[in-house]
RNA sequence: GGCCCUAUCGUCUAGUGGUCAGGACAGCGGGUUUUCAAUCCGUUAACCGGAGUUCGACUCUCCGUAGGGUCACCA
């Protein structure tokens, strides 16, 4: 299956139903891979042919989440194709077209019973511990539809299906997977069963990604496919991502978040797009932290994983800060300080604030992460001179009249540097002669607390310099 | 219940008959000019069970077990 003989045409086609998380941007991620891979075309087709449960804004949602991550669309609901819209509502009048084809071979007729009688069936068959078929109460002859009621798909044969999936290998189901379901609903708009089909057709999709839970209806698919005598596309069964606990598909439940809540914490759309990338699929190396070009280039079908994988977020964490590592400096400091309501803040402060900088760097997984700490108070000794516990600012077995001593030394020591050169590496030297002299702990212990009030913060230096000379000396 | 699918460290995975079963995240331990963080080094930890095939099974077959999917006028 190396060889892909026609033109690689793959689709991401979620229904606009709720919010997307990351479950169906992996499955977006996957067809974007193999249409860019193979210099392909990508299709973001909007299944809204539910329209009880549409979600206003979704459809906004799901093309803003794409084109944050970069995953772009060769059409979709701004770019229509030859064959017209990519919104499955703005294109009935196909739908109607091919359900005319199936009418007109004998292969469609319109549903004669009430929704209470077809429950009625399905009710008996429960009771009966059978699987409801609708087939086995299709009527002796076909009226003429009338689009008032459910057109339905006369299954043409009874048959045991068996098919090629490239990630699953060979997949078969038996005849009970075959029935005669709803092409088009009795409000005039098709079912997802009929219209999907219809689409892959008419926008020459080669290859179909999508989740487990298909597998089960492939056979009416592969039937419909043959009413129309038409080749199927190549299949792929995407597996699924679970929930951080448990062994159930993750699901809003379970805190599956708004993919743009990602964007703002401060996720890098290269770190998310390698992160996704590796849910369920596996270069097979020991590299771990892919450029989303060297995704392109790997990425491949037969190396997508056959179970389910639980989503990981402290991997995802990790990821995130190795991207971040790649990327300018200035870039992420600006990303940083973008969180912060700087004209709520006065000009000493965001001066402290951008000398803090470097230190936040190494602490951050997110760029909003620096906001939060600083929100959460572990910073607040920048803003105002901090309280002290008497008793927490000497060092170990040292006493208080010694460590009173020696923050006066150091006083001393620091006075004496020129403001013009109050910079880490000077304030380091003259201190740290001194504390050689009578114990590191002894003097760097307490000058930290005395500058910060905490008993975890960056170290002394570093502090000194983000305060200042002035203030440096005022807290001592 | 019918039909179908899956199964390697806690987690993501490598592995396609012969490996000390490898890597990453997390965990643990240590180094790195005081704390925390970062960083570096080290380390714990897995082939679901049972038969069979074979000189030899994590790898192949079968049977269990467990988990999952599906059986809509939802996608």
């Amino acid at each position: 299956m190396s060889e892909t003989p026609k033109k690689v045409v793959t689709r991401f086609a979620p229904s606009p139903t709720g919010l997307m998380h990351v479950g169906g941007l992996r499955t977006g991620l996957f067809a974007w891979l193999w249409a860019r891979k193979n210099n392909g075309t990508f299709i973001l087709r909007i299944e809204d042919t539910d329209k009880v449960r549409e979600m206003p804004g979704s459809k906004e949602q799901i093309m803003e989440s794409l084109s944050w991550l970069g995953l772009v669309w060769d059409f979709g609901p701004d770019k229509p194709g030859t064959w017209g819209s990519c919104i499955q509502s703005e294109r009935l009048d196909i739908y109607k077209k091919y359900a005319q084809k199936l009418i007109d071979k004998g292969l469609a007729y319109p549903d004669p019973y009430t929704e209470e009688q077809v429950e009625e069936f399905r009710k008996k068959a429960e009771e009966n511990k059978q699987p409801f078929l609708f087939r086995n109460h299709r009527p002796e002859t076909f009226e003429v539809w009338d689009g008032t009621k459910p057109l339905r798909f006369k299954v043409p044969e009874l048959k045991r299906y068996e098919w090629h999936d490239e990630v699953r290998g060979t997949l078969s189901a038996g005849m009970e997977a075959l029935d005669d379901f709803v092409l088009i609903k009795a409000d005039g708009f098709p079912t997802y069963n009929f219209c999907h089909i219809v689409d892959d057709i008419e926008m020459g999709v080669s290859h179909v990604m999508r989740g487990e839970e298909f597998i089960a209806s492939t056979p009416k698919f592969l039937s419909l496919y043959e009413a129309f005598e038409v080749t199927p596309p190549i299949f792929a069964t995407l597996p699924p991502i679970l929930g951080e606990s448990g062994t159930k598909k993750l699901s809003k439940r379970d805190g599956a978040k708004d993919v743009l809540e990602y964007k703002k914490e401060g996720y890098v759309p290269d770190a998310m797009v390698n992160f996704l990338a590796f849910i369920g699929w596996n270069p097979g190396g020991e590299k771990e932290v892919y450029s989303r070009q060297e995704l392109v280039e790997t990425f491949s079908l037969d190396r997508i994983q056959k179970s389910g994988a639980r989503f990981n977020p402290e991997k995802l964490d990790w990821v995130n800060k190795e991207h971040i590592k790649l990327l300018p400096l200035e870039e992420t400091y600006k990303q940083m300080l973008s969180y912060f309501e700087t004209e709520l803040l006065d000009q000493e402060t965001i001066h402290r604030l951008k000398k803090l900088l470097p230190v936040a760097y190494d602490r951050m997984n997110t760029y909003s992460d620096f906001y939060r700490d600083f929100k959460a108070g572990e910073y607040s000794y920048i803003i105002e001179k901090p309280s002290f516990d008497m008793k927490k600012i000497v060092w170990k077995q040292d006493t208080l009249e010694n460590t009173q001593k020696y923050l006066q030394e150091v006083k001393i020591i620091l006075s004496s540097i020129p403001e013009d050169l109050w910079e880490i590496e000077n304030i380091k030297h003259g201190v740290w002669e001194y504390a050689e002299k009578v114990g590191r702990g002894n003097v760097l212990w307490p000058l930290r607390y005395s500058l910060s009030g905490k008993e975890k913060s960056p170290d002394p230096f570093t502090l000194a310099f983000v305060l200042g000379k002035k203030e440096t000396l005022l807290r001592i």
